[in-house]
DNA sequence: TTCATGCTGTCAAATCCATAACGAAACCAC
DNA sequence: GTGGTTTCGTTATGGATTTGACAGCATGAA
C-alpha cells in the first residue's frame, strides 16, 4: 500500500491483453454501446471472461458485482493504466523504408503516439516531409527530445549501429526503446526495450504452418482446398 | 509415435526462441565457430542453459550427453524444424508503406521467405518495381499463388478489406498469414494467423514505461539521467 | 416484497511453463 | 587406465498463469 501508486507488478501477459481490450472497447464506445459484459468483451476478444477479470482485478476492479462495465469508464481508465491519457511524444531513429512507414502510420498518432520527430544520418533523407515532419539530422536528435519531452523511441535503423543509437537515446533521457533493429541492445537498469522482430514472427508462423501441411498429408481428409 | 512425423505439440514460448537460437547459431556459423554448449548459447540468448536443453528435448536432441552442439549440424536442423530448408515462397498483400518496407526488407529473403508476389489495388502502384518485383494488381493473385506454389502470405492492407483478402488468400490455398492490419481475422480451422500489432507493442511499453517514471517519482535516488 | 437472473470481485484449482537437479556419456590431463 | 570436469538428456520441482467456482450485489418481474 503505497498510497497512489499505481499497480506494476503485473503478469506480461496481462499487459499484452490490455491494449486489445482498449481497442475493443473503443470501437464498441465508436458505434454508441454504453456497457457491456466481462462475458461479451472476452467473447469478442477469443478469450475466458475469467480471465478478463482477473486481468481487471489487478487494478482494482472497473465495476461493482452485478453491474457490467461502462464503456465511457473503462476507455479512460484504461488509458490511464496504459500511460496515454496525455499524447506520449515518440521519435523515429532511421527514416529508411520502415521508418517511413511508421511515421505515415496515422494509427500511431490516433493510439496516442505522435510522431514529434524522425532523424536519419543519410543526407538524401533528411528535409523529406513525412506528415508533415521533417526528416532531421541526427545532430538534432537531443535538443529535439529535450524540447518536445519525449520519452519513447521507434529504432529502425541498421542493426550495425542500433547499439549507437540506443547510447545516445539513453543519455538524452530517453526511457522506452521500441526495436525493430535484429540486434540485442544492451541498456542500464530502468530503461525498457522491446524488440519487434518479423523474422521470429515470420518463423513461428512458418513452423506452424508446416505442422499443418504435415497434418494434411497424414489425413487428407480435411484438406479443404481443391488440387 | 506416428513414424516419421514432426513434434509438432510444442509450447508457443518454445517456437518463439526457435527463431533466435537460429539466428545466433547461423551468427556463430558464420564466424567459423563450429561447437558450442547449451550454456554458451542460452548466456549469450539471455535466458538459462535448462530451458534451451529442455526446448531442444522436445525434438529429441541434438547432440549427446558429454558433446557439446555443433552448429554445423544445428543450424539446417532448427531449419527443418521452422520450415525454411526449403525456402517459402511469400506474398505480400498491400503495396501501400508499409507493404514497401517489408518489400524491400532484404532480410526476409535471407531468413528463407523470398518475396515472390506484391499485390494491391491502386493503379498507381501497379507496376511499381521493388527488389526485382512488380507490384501487380489483385487480379493476378491466384495465378502467381499458384504458379509460385506460395504458401504465406503477409497482409498489409486497410483494416476495412483485411477479412476480403483473407477470404481470397484462403480460398487460393494459403495456409498462413501474417497480419499486420488491425483486424481480428475469421479463417477456417487448419489456417494460421499470426498477429503482428505496432499498437499493442508500443503500449505495453507505454504501460512499463510509466511503471518506471512513477517508480523515479517515488525514488528519485535512482535516476541517472541529468536534468 | 420476494424471487430469479445476471453480473462482478475474489479466491481456489488446474494447467502450463521455467528452473533446478541428477544420471550417464564424453573428454582431458596425468 | 583413472579421476576430474564438462556436457547433454531427462525427470522432478517450483512458480506463474489460466481456468473454474462461488459469494454478494444489482436489476427486473411477479
Amino acid at each position: 500500500m503505497k498510497g497512489t501508486r499505481q499497480a506494476c507488478d503485473v503478469p506480461d501477459a496481462t499487459i499484452h491483453r490490455l491494449p486489445l481490450y482498449l481497442e475493443k472497447l473503443k470501437l464498441l464506445q465508436a458505434i454508441g454501446v454504453e456497457d457491456v459484459s466481462s462475458r461479451q468483451l472476452a467473447e469478442s476478444l477469443d478469450i475466458k471472461a475469467s480471465q478478463l477479470r482477473h486481468d481487471f482485478h489487478y487494478f482494482g476492479g472497473f465495476s461493482r458485482p452485478g453491474r457490467p462495465y461502462q464503456v465511457q469508464k473503462l476507455v479512460p481508465a484504461l488509458e490511464q493504466i496504459i500511460g496515454i491519457s496525455e499524447p506520449q511524444p515518440t521519435a523515429i531513429l532511421g527514416a529508411g523504408h520502415l521508418g517511413q512507414a511508421l511515421a505515415n502510420y496515422q494509427n500511431l498518432e490516433l493510439q496516442g503516439f505522435p510522431v514529434r520527430g524522425i532523424f536519419d544520418v543519410n543526407p538524401k533523407l533528411i528535409g523529406l516531409e513525412i506528415r508533415g515532419q521533417p526528416v532531421r539530422d541526427m545532430d538534432e536528435l537531443e535538443q529535439v527530445i529535450h524540447r518536445e519531452k519525449i520519452r519513447i523511441a521507434i529504432l529502425t535503423v541498421p542493426a550495425a549501429v542500433a547499439q549507437a543509437a540506443t547510447d545516445r537515446l539513453v543519455e538524452a533521457g530517453i526511457v522506452g526503446i521500441f526495436n525493430f533493429a535484429p540486434h540485442d541492445l544492451k541498456v542500464p537498469k530502468g530503461i525498457i526495450v522491446r524488440n519487434e522482430r518479423l523474422a521470429v514472427g515470420i518463423m513461428s508462423l512458418s513452423f506452424k504452418v508446416k505442422c499443418v501441411l504435415q497434418a494434411r498429408e497424414e489425413d487428407p481428409a480435411q484438406i479443404i482446398e481443391p488440387d
